[in-house]
DNA sequence: GTTTTGACTTAGGATTTTTTGC
DNA sequence: GCAAAAAATCCTAAGTCAAAAC
């Protein structure tokens, strides 16, 4: 393994984006409800051009512009379109791109199958085991799933290593006695196993598709059913006292519960509620309210506030036997058996019925979600397994066979018509090998990350308007972290981008901007209407580049509009195998995390300002992917009883170091042993308070930092975990310092494999 | 070839539980 | 023992991406 993990600055500065980042993008929170009309008028203007927007006219008006631009700029091959739906065109562009890429792809395919290819994988860790000769115990017919080469494959081959072969020896040895207890056996070390945890990573891999071969279940946990109101909370309409049917008293609660939430207050959220409220009443309410701004609710907000309160009063007992009860449901419904493993499943309770909230801007917020019955759901298990029993007299939707996935119960949900998943936990086998896979990937990224950044800045210069807007929108993916950006379908969910997606409207091209040149304004809602705002240099071309893709173009046209994730991604496929746009996110932040960690740790810093040194680092591939949170709510305050504290502190350590002078003093005069003694708890105590001291200063420090920064984001989904415990195994900080109980059931594969010279 | 669907990961906020400091 | 604060957990929406359907 080369000992470079440096993040090549000379293409990338990731300093500079951490600055950035950090002083622009939390700043610029008054702007939002300013951006968020704009939004609004901009997609007005868009319905308008919808049909002049999508058809090909347009295009082709737009085409000829660029074109005529274009020309001055570049000699054109041909003089032919550049039209994406061309067909000859495209056609053709494919057989150049193959010509061009004929290294390339060779490059692949040898690597496919052979040791080319595994040389370009990171070279192999001590912490890999050879899945050689070990074997899934559940694999007693191997031969009928004989593993075929792919893809995973590739990846398993640079995971062997022959080091750990005594041990591999002894899981082999435990194997064999397994088999002959098979299932039974499995159930019963399942069920009284806590002590040995199952090390499935040292376990083969399913190469061919096949999830599983074992899964039983109990099937999913319903929503309670709806309890009517008793008599005494009343629903006023018009200031007049209306009894509800259950079916629309039910609604008007989901209302009701939810009344000091700012929701209730927005047109489209009470809209979309009392249209489908109404959907809910007989015929005689339907004819009576008639105007959601005459009802009101607030008898039964008040009775629900009374019971959560209650609920929180209830003595002890009533606690624990609440607690009891849902210990119970979980060990009946939360676990199931895969593969002879008792795993832990995720959500296994079906999500009850309410009013749909969506995130930011959501055109569906208010409507309703319906209950979710028996009849709604569809149950996936083996055939040979005990299958779950849908409550008494109620059926399934269906049940099905299928290893190919790895649900459990599936139902469609009535807001979008997608479908909903019961999975199992983060935990379990299924979910941790595609976890450990994903790191692999972007290891794989990292060893030739430096070719493909080479070729998206050739590819700057391209003659094809595609290749040049491919090639631009994947350097703002690898620099800025940017999500792909699919496409999404208008006036179904919030008008927010990624990448690819961006428009017009979303970028300010600055040819000079606070002594930097070539600076690119964002300014766009990203996932969960998040705002992304960031000012960046870019390199020259780049700059040149933008200015032309938004030639002649409105502020609601796409910036890339001969692009999308589907283009993109067959291309990265072609540069690596398994590599798609969001794997650079993954890449980027481990990476970043790795070199931040290089660079702020220092060796004689105690435990709490290492752990310091750790947040900071987590809290740059934060910034970098742009995840936030609200600042909480009690932030000023709770900030401020800090501070309050360390002065205290402050006072405390002044009055305890006068008191070791005095002591001092004292010995100095009698030199007798008690004195020496009181000298010396004296100067124990000034210790111990400047410890305590030090601790609440970077407490706070920390705190501040994070003020808008959500740390958990990044550290479940993108920071290689093998990365955090060779940190904390080189330093000694106990891990249990850096992930909680949870995140070290999620990372055990990482905790027990990666040791303290792991390289990302 | 394009659109739609399905399966899965990633995401922030809400709620619950635990810890802290008195 | 209590209230407040912090941390953990739950919840489910909102993305990505590839395969299936058209």
């Amino acid at each position: 393994m080369s000992g470079d993990y440096s993040h090549n600055d000379s293409q990338i500065d990731s300093g500079s984006r951490y600055n950035v980042l950090l002083t622009d993008s939390h700043k610029h929170k008054e702007k939002y409800k300013e951006k968020e009309h704009k939004h609004k008028e901009h997609k007005k203007d868009k319905d308008r051009d919808k049909s002049k927007y999508s058809n090909s006219e347009h295009k082709d008006y737009s085409e000829k512009k660029h074109k005529d631009k274009e020309k001055e700029r570049l000699k054109h091959k041909d003089g032919s379109s550049d039209k994406p739906k061309d067909k000859y065109k495209d056609k053709e562009k494919r057989k150049e791109e193959k010509l061009y890429d004929g290294r390339l792809k060779k490059e692949k395919e040898n690597g496919f199958a052979s040791p080319l290819h595994v040389k370009s994988e990171p070279e192999s860790d001590d912490f890999y085991l050879s899945p050689k000769s070990l074997k899934r115990e559940r694999d007693d017919d191997d031969s009928e799933y004989k593993p075929k080469k792919m893809k995973v494959e590739n990846e398993d081959k640079s995971e062997k290593k022959a080091k750990k072969r005594k041990q591999e020896d002894e899981v082999r040895e435990k194997k064999t006695k397994d088999k002959k207890g098979e299932v039974a056996d499995g159930k019963k070390k399942a069920k009284k196993e806590p002590e040995e945890k199952w090390k499935w990573w040292e376990e083969e891999r399913y190469t061919d598709g096949v999830k599983w071969k074992f899964l039983e279940h109990k099937g999913p946990v319903f929503a309670p059913p709806y309890e009517p109101l008793p008599e005494h909370v009343r629903f006023y309409y018009d200031g007049k006292p209306m009894r509800l049917s259950p079916e629309a008293e039910e609604v008007a609660t989901f209302f009701a519960k939810m009344l000091d939430h700012e929701y209730t207050t927005k047109d489209v959220f009470r809209k979309n509620f009392f249209k489908d409220w109404r959907k809910e009443m007989t015929s005689e309410e339907k004819g009576k309210i008639t105007d959601l701004n005459k009802c009101n609710f607030t008898e039964m907000h008040e009775y629900f506030k009374a019971q959560s309160e209650a609920r929180k009063q209830m003595s002890k007992e009533e606690k624990q036997k609440i607690k009891e009860e849902n210990e119970r449901i979980l060990q009946e419904y939360g676990f199931c058996i895969m593969d002879n493993h008792r795993e832990r499943i995720a959500n296994f309770r079906i999500e009850p019925p309410g009013l749909f909230r969506g995130r930011g801007d959501h055109p569906k917020m208010g409507m309703l979600k319906r209950r979710i019955r028996p009849e709604d759901i569809i149950i996936n298990c083996s055939k040979d397994s005990k299958q779950p029993k849908p409550p008494p007299g109620t059926k399934w939707k269906e049940v099905r066979h299928d290893n190919k996935v790895t649900w459990l119960v599936s139902w469609t949900e009535n807001i979008q018509g997608s479908i909903k998943y019961i999975m199992l936990n983060p935990s379990s086998r299924i979910k941790g090998e595609k976890d450990w896979q994903k790191y692999e990937t972007a290891r794989r990224l990292k060893s030739c990350v430096d070719r493909l950044r080479a070729q998206y800045r050739e590819d700057w210069k391209s003659k094809e308007m595609k290749i040049r807007q491919r090639a631009v929108a994947l350097y703002f993916i690898d620099k800025l972290a940017l999500r792909a950006g699919n496409e999404k379908e208008e006036g179904e969910t919030a008008d927010t981008v990624g990448c690819c997606s961006l428009r017009v409207e979303h970028i300010t091209l600055h040819p000079e901007k606070d002594g930097q040149e070539f600076v690119v304004e964002f300014d766009f809602l990203g996932k969960d209407s998040i705002r992304y705002y960031n000012k960046v240099p870019v390199e020259k071309r780049v700059f040149k580049n933008l200015q032309l893709f938004m030639e002649n173009k409105q502020p609601e046209d796409d910036l890339f509009d001969r692009l999308n994730t589907t283009i993109l991604n067959k291309h990265l496929q072609e540069l690596m195998d398994g590599l798609t746009a969001k794997v650079f996110r993954t890449y980027n932040a481990s990476i970043t995390l790795q070199q931040q960690l290089k660079e702020l740790t220092t060796a004689d810093e105690n435990i709490p300002a290492k752990i310091l040194s750790y947040n900071r680092a987590n809290r740059a591939v934060a910034i970098l992917c742009n995840h936030q949170r609200a600042p909480p709510k009690t932030f000023e305050k709770s900030m401020q009883n800090l501070q309050t504290k360390i002065d205290a502190k402050k006072e405390q350590l002044a009055d305890a170091k006068r008191q070791l002078k005095s002591a001092k003093a004292d010995h100095r005069v009698c030199k007798d042993e008690k004195s020496k003694k009181a000298m010396e708890a004296k100067k124990k105590a000034v210790q111990r308070i400047e410890e305590q001291l030090m601790k609440l200063e970077v407490q706070a420090t920390d705190r501040e930092e994070n003020k808008q920064i959500a740390l958990g984001t990044s550290k479940l989904n993108y920071l290689d975990p093998r990365i955090s415990v060779a940190w904390c195994k080189k330093w000694g900080v106990p891990i249990e310092k850096i992930y909680n109980k949870t995140q070290r059931e999620k990372f055990a594969w990482a905790i027990d494999m990666a040791d303290e010279d792991f390289e990302f």
